[in-house]
DNA sequence: CTTATTAAGTCAATTGTCTTGACTTATTAC
DNA sequence: GTAATAAGTCAAGACAATTGACTTAATAAG
């Protein structure tokens, strides 16, 4: 009678799921290409040209995408590009920091249209929840005033915080991130926005943003490799954000070092925790930034230590990211001051040799990303927007709603 | 008029899209599950019962699936259990290895029909490709000679060698595959054989067999370290084994390890290589691997401290990988002998502390997978296998055949 | 033993989405 | 001025999943 192993398949899909991901293929061309017309969309997406103009007539209709001026480029009638529109959809993102939290709004097209920032007190989340939902809210409604109609556009709040995720804190967490971990933290701002909410870690948060507007642009294959608090990996696969069984995966900081006879996570070694350690500075100075932004800039001696062992550290991760990921490129950003962040770039070249130098290479094997103190945020909001509109495998699926 | 920068944008899909993706969601269904109904089919995959009775009967009629008898469960009309036909297709698996190249044909489910091996002559591929073509040539007409059909229903010839692939050769790659890397190989084989032919690393390939008959059966996010005459990893992610940009993802074995003051590439320190170096042993004798089984078995001394230096760096390997991506599971596999492969699984534990250790883990951190010679050849054929019926996002899109 | 209930599976009509092929429109090339 | 070319539309058609009523076959309950 009861039998009952769960049967586990995958889920199959019908007509909805078609012309779901036709929809987004063609908001995702827009967006990697720029203005395009009916008849070039067909063309790169193998659909007909019947079919965009159904679709493109959906969208302009739904107003995520305008007509521009036609123009004419040769024999033939003159084509009509279209553009997606950025007022056609929005997104808060928010990201939660030690010290500091952090929210935005941003449009369809990943400008950001309003910041707001907090202070976090050092009670957790029993004082810290209402300050985050208060800025939440704030941006929310400050959005709701600069653009008409947002609210009906809004399609999620991004959350965007340090992982690992859903592990047994070890009590000794010098974060302080532990509370924050076991705090209903979505289902709170589920019940207080009304949103749809989702979660990922800083540096995937930073990799969506570069994917949607940074370095990553139109890459199908880049790892983000995010200098933080602590240090982590943005993995886009295959087109996608990767985030592992349980949403962990990147995680590199807790990757081991082998050097001077022990084993050191790599996080205690290239991170801003370092070198906030390595600098005696207390992380919750609010001059901080600015003030190792300076000494970067500067070369302060007692900067460029701790800059060549990081670097160090970090061109051996580079190497290991392109040994074990194959990506078209790596990218370099974080939440650290951009003059460190150039400093870094310029101290870990040259590269090792590895797979990926290759003939033909037309991408560097390592770029600069963002280095600003909000594009963990923009990543965060960057989320809910990838989930509406780009095209992924779960998004044509049955089960996928 | 030649304004023609390529217009990137993913492929759209449409009706049969959608169809053959519904038709693989059963199969993988079936392979997962073992038989089931129609009824069972239709709420695992979400789609309806006359759908799912619909493509049933066009698998049944295409010798895909076949019913089995009619189970009684209690209240209402018996159910009748649909199971995969073995027999519904074949592929050939080709391993090059560095001394010795093997073949097998193998069929929907993975069952070995067809084996057969060769000496791979020093010369390289001038007197290398006609010992390969002629070994695929006989593993077919023995494999016709057992099953009727089976030349239509062959999908495919996959075929498995060390990686990395695409590399300008250092000149000084200790182990000759450089010229087999420059070879037409799939070129020379599709001529050869008028069939489809698809080309993975031998990691990628004992991570496909795993999944298709092994431990990562029906497991989405797994990974496969193996050891053989090098090292690698083949990676389950999303359920499909990822390639990176190049085909090169997963080549472990290059990663740096510091010790002792320098950087060596873990494939020097725990590989098969780096064991018969250790044991002054001659690569090219056929009895080695008996020899080493045997050493293993008695524990031999002259073994040992190779073994517990090779476990530490797999540990920390494991480490690594749990860390980096986050799987179900980690499968310890290769071409080495199974006393051995067991020795160090034993070596290994107790495993380092990391993200993997999570309550409610049901499967082991590490598992011990499939440790046979021929199982990178059996991981060849599973590639066109899975290519031709597993459900997987390029199989949906229009561009995709 | 009879009847109600439950579940598997089928039938026929419908719906949604893409495709097809002919057609219209607008422009440049000759 | 005419032909060639390309963008885009129209209307009918094809394909595959959905819907809801129906049939079949078993167990459970009275």
């Amino acid at each position: 009678m009861n039998d009952s192993r769960p049967i586990r398949a995958k889920s199959g899909t019908n007509h909805e799921g078609t012309s779901a991901h036709n929809r987004r293929v063609m908001i995702d061309a827009l967006r990697i290409n720029g203005a395009l017309s009916r008849a070039d969309l067909a063309r790169a997406t193998w659909l007909t040209k019947q079919t965009v103009s159904n679709i493109i007539e959906e969208l302009e209709r739904d107003g995520l995408v305008s007509s521009q001026e036609a123009v004419r480029k040769g024999r033939g009638q003159p084509s009509t590009p279209y553009r997606l529109v950025p007022e056609g959809a929005f997104a808060i993102g928010l990201q939660i920091d030690r010290h500091v939290t952090r929210a935005v709004a941003v449009d369809l097209v990943g400008s950001v249209l309003v910041r707001a920032e907090a202070g976090l007190p050092p009670g957790g989340p029993s004082t810290g929840a209402k300050v985050i939902l208060d800025l939440v809210t704030g941006v929310r409604s400050k959005l709701a005033a600069i653009v008409q109609q947002s609210e009906t556009r809004l399609v999620g709040l991004g959350v965007a915080m340090p992982g690992p995720f859903g592990i047994d804190g070890s009590g000794d967490d010098p974060w302080m991130m532990e509370a924050w971990q076991k705090f209903p933290l979505l289902e709170t701002l589920t019940a207080g926005t009304g949103l749809d909410v989702g979660l990922q870690n800083d540096a995937a948060a930073a990799a969506t943003a570069e994917r949607m507007v940074g370095a990553a642009h139109g890459l199908d294959h880049a790892i983000c490799l995010f200098v933080g608090y602590g240090i982590g990996a943005g993995l886009i696969l295959n087109g996608e954000l990767y985030r592992g069984a349980n949403g962990n995966a990147g995680e590199i900081g807790m990757a081991l070092l082998f050097a001077d006879g022990k084993s050191t996570p790599l996080e205690h070694r290239a991170s801003l925790a370092s070198l906030y350690q390595h600098l005696s500075a207390d992380p919750a100075d609010p001059d901080l930034h600015a003030h190792i932004d300076d000494l970067a800039l500067r070369g302060d001696p007692s900067i460029e230590a701790w800059i060549e062992a990081a670097a160090a550290d970090l061109r051996w991760s580079i190497h290991l990211i392109e040994t074990i990921f194959d990506p078209q490129t790596v990218i370099l950003c974080g939440s650290a001051p951009v003059a460190l962040v150039n400093r870094l770039i310029a101290a870990i070249g040259p590269l090792q040799p590895s797979t990926a130098e290759r003939r033909g290479r037309t991408l560097p094997r390592l770029q600069p990303g963002m280095a600003d103190p909000w594009s963990v945020a923009l990543g965060a909001a960057a989320g809910p927007i990838s989930r509406a509109f780009d095209p992924h495998f779960a998004a044509i699926l049955k089960d996928s709603r």
